[in-house]
DNA sequence: ATAAGGGTTCCAGTGACGGGAAGGTCAAGG
DNA sequence: CCTTGACCTTCCCGTCACTGGAACCCTTAT
């Protein structure tokens, strides 16, 4: 299979997959011609890769992950270990974009969104409080 | 004042100071040494925009945030638009890590993550249903 | 005179790609 | 045989908002 059969099949732009060559992540071989020759062990890391992107994983993690996923000797521990810190780090994201969310939304509330300028945003991004 | 003053003031570091400077955020006079020469204004802008960065507002967003700020002539309603969309963005974002939240927790509550091989978070991204 | 603690510019790197240029390869059609 | 168009290749730059570090200048105190 060549790069752009890939692309389609696993849905992952062709430059994605290239950069994950570059990178490491996949080691697909070489045709005489110099193209790229996928197996379908290839396709299924992508897939893999795919999903656990999808799922906010670092490339980082994706590494560690596919490396778990192709020992036989792991322990299921190891790995869910590594779902749980990521977890974690979704779950103070979530936390924090919540709490802007809570600011900015009392800020659009108070303003009335007119034609003058008076404008409680500004106001509270400028910490001008008017008492 | 100099830029060390400035950075204490407003919280922010001297290197993002810089930065707001290079990219036009900000003009602070210069002294006869070459130093930056902040004024009040200046040390509000940098207040505003650090309070509006950490609302989560993109560096665009801030230029024009605070060209609003600036013009009296400004309307509420400009501003409102602006705001309005930084927090659809937000909800885009926060609803993006549910979802990945609400998956990565199943497949975390799924593994036993003991020391066995088997999980279901490896096959839950190689999507190996055993069904 | 020197040392510490400011300040300055410029360059490189971050994460995970995307855009685009310049050029090689392949299959089909005239 | 030649051309066309769709592939493929590498390489380099740009993204976003900084951060780190090098090399160097300025000021103040000892």
């Amino acid at each position: 299979m060549n790069i752009g059969d890939v692309a389609k099949a696993s849905g992952l732009p062709a430059k994605t997959i290239r950069y994950y060559d570059e990178i490491g992540l996949i080691r697909p071989q070489r045709g005489a011609n110099g193209y790229r020759a996928f197996r379908d062990t290839d396709l299924h890391k992508l897939a893999f890769l795919g999903r656990a992107r999808a799922l906010g994983f670092s490339i980082a993690d994706c590494r560690n992950l596919l490396q778990l996923y192709e020992d036989d000797s792991r322990t299921s521990a190891e790995v869910k270990e590594i779902a749980r810190g990521h977890l974690d780090e979704i779950d103070a994201k979530i936390r924090d974009l919540s709490e802007m969310r809570r600011t900015l939304a009392a800020l659009i509330t108070a303003c009335a969104g007119d034609n003058r300028p008076d404008c409680p945003i500004l106001d509270g991004l400028a910490m001008e409080q008017p008492t």
